[in-house]
DNA sequence: TTGTACGCGTTATCAA
DNA sequence: TTGATAACGCGTACAA
């Protein structure tokens, strides 16, 4: 592959200029500019990222690390990086991490080795402290889908305790009052904060939410189809299920309806993301709408502005979205 | 950021010795080993992968180009290189195309730019001379889910043809000869190829699929939808509906549903792709599998195989798969 | 076993 | 307007 030095041999001028013709340098004559990036066309020459980001201290191209491309909601928000990467003509480097510790650790590690001066992660498995030393190495180290108080200007995340009580409200609004829930049995901030909300809004109004009407099961359709049948088979009666997320919503009533139970006439279901199967579903899922794409745009540029001279330091302001209710046609009015 | 050179200064060594421990080389006493690797972790050093990919003029890195990653299928297909990656520490670039030639080009450019040695791109706007100028430039460019000829060898794809006939197959065989189909409006070979099986099918089998009887639109859930309308509103008889793919199949039912037609009871209805929402939606999707994952998995073992010395030079071998019939709840016997 | 010195492709500083 | 030349961080013959 032709390099900078070959075009000035077959030029016959220095390195310098030719330098300075592909960065748009001023102080060339316009002939041999021209001339320049004829025979560059000619050669196929191409620069070198990789000796640019050397010398250049900065490199062009922002990390991503989550935990599992496959999974709807972090594709999502892999896109909505992507989507301002491309518009600031950046690369973006991915890295999944399938919340352990270990790799998340290592997919960072690695973004770094890359020289990444931009990087969004989204870290479940990580303790604070971490984290904390990460962000002070990277200058647009942004944390997405978390909250840490030493370095809220860097995280974006959202509000997922008012957006259990939302799903919580909805549900009441409407008049159930005997609920379950299909929940993740993770132990991480998200369902625990979920749950949270849900909990603190029930208590408000007096309605019981009690420990065996919760299923825990892992947070997917799988999941949701099992947790369900447990509900179920324990006999215990219900108007309305809660559940941690869409996919699980969706298993949820899979089993419902495979036990004749229609929703949402005999049974109210309200689910969790509005992910794409929120609408492809049958009946279109009630759910609370987590804003991620518009996080995942919001958390890369504030990570590439970082990358400019002017280290934005609004260390005032934080990141915090709130889940919206989006109204579909699994729930119902009692 | 500490580099190679303070390490030597701080460890009383030369360069050459620090980077025979980083790179586990022989030929350096033990306790000097132990030592700089002390000093190492004390310093938080971190090899520079630009640094290394310039000297070493072997990038540890795959690139991908895809239409769009919220799109599952593509997710699906970034997924399943990211897998292989992972495994043998190496990075992925990510670049998305949006399925138009210049965008298609620019993102390969890119990862030429940062020396890419291996490369999975989905691309369906190049014409194939670009594409076979590409392949000639990049040992491991690796074409995925396109055929061309003169580059064989270098390219996993599915055999559409049959998996159109196979769609066919599946509802003549149950007795459906009233077909309608939603299609997309893509003039690519995809499309094309699998109408060209279907019809195929029909022929030999005396059945007809008037050009009437197919609405085209896009690709997608609201695609579907749209087409199903327009096809409803024609006032067409059919009895079994053929997708171009899942999101399709999904539109078109949710509008069937909309016009209290059950399926399968009342209208059956066969999708392609079998991404997750065929098992998600109701009832869940009878569908054509599309091997992506697999056939990206050996994509990317195939592209990172040329990296290593060993130029793998089986032009004889061709990477063909092949569709199979998923039979689930959407299609029912006439 | 350890060190010296050069090159990888670019950019940037300073002269000319 | 152009050209030498020194970095950037690392790997590696070759020498010691």
């Amino acid at each position: 592959m032709a390099t900078i030095k070959d075009i000035a041999r077959v030029a016959g001028v220095s390195l310098a200029t030719v330098s300075r013709v592909i960065n748009n340098g001023p102080k060339v004559g316009d002939e041999t500019r021209a001339r320049i990036k004829e025979i560059m066309k000619e050669m196929g020459y191409r620069p070198n990222a990789n000796a640019r980001a050397l010398v250049n201290q900065n490199s062009t191209s922002i990390g991503v690390v989550i935990a599992d491309l496959s999974d709807p909601f972090f594709a999502t928000l892999a896109h909505g990086v992507e989507k301002v990467a491309r518009q600031q003509n950046i690369q973006v480097l991915m890295s999944s991490g399938s919340i352990e510790a270990e790799t998340e650790f290592k997919a960072i590690e690695t973004l770094l080795e890359h020289r990444c001066k931009a990087m969004v992660v989204h870290s479940k498995a990580l303790d604070d402290q971490t984290l904390i030393d990460f962000a002070s190495q990277v200058p647009g180290f942004i944390l997405i889908n978390r909250y840490i108080e030493a370095i809220a200007d860097k995280c974006v995340w959202v509000d997922n305790v008012t957006g259990g009580r939302l799903m919580a409200e909805h549900l009441v609004s409407l008049g159930h009052k005997k609920l379950v829930m299909v929940a993740s049995k993770h132990q991480i901030d998200d369902p625990l904060a979920r749950l949270d909300g849900i909990r603190q809004y029930l208590k408000q109004n007096n309605i019981e939410l009690a420990e065996n009407a919760i299923e825990y099961s892992t947070p997917d359709q799988e999941g949701g189809e099992i947790a369900m049948q447990n509900l179920l088979a324990k006999g215990i009666e219900f108007t309305a299920v809660l559940a941690y997320n869409d996919a699980m919503a969706s298993g949820a009533m899979s089993m419902l309806q495979d036990h004749n139970l229609r929703v949402p006439e005999d049974i109210s279901i309200i689910g969790y993301d509005d992910v794409l199967l929120a609408r492809y579903c049958r009946p279109k899922l009630t759910t609370i709408k987590y804003p991620i794409e518009l996080m995942a745009t919001r958390a890369a540029e504030l990570a590439l502005s970082f990358n400019a001279q002017n280290a934005e330091t609004k260390a005032s302001t934080t990141y915090k979205y709130t889940p919206t209710l989006i109204k579909r046609d699994s729930v119902s009015k009692l």
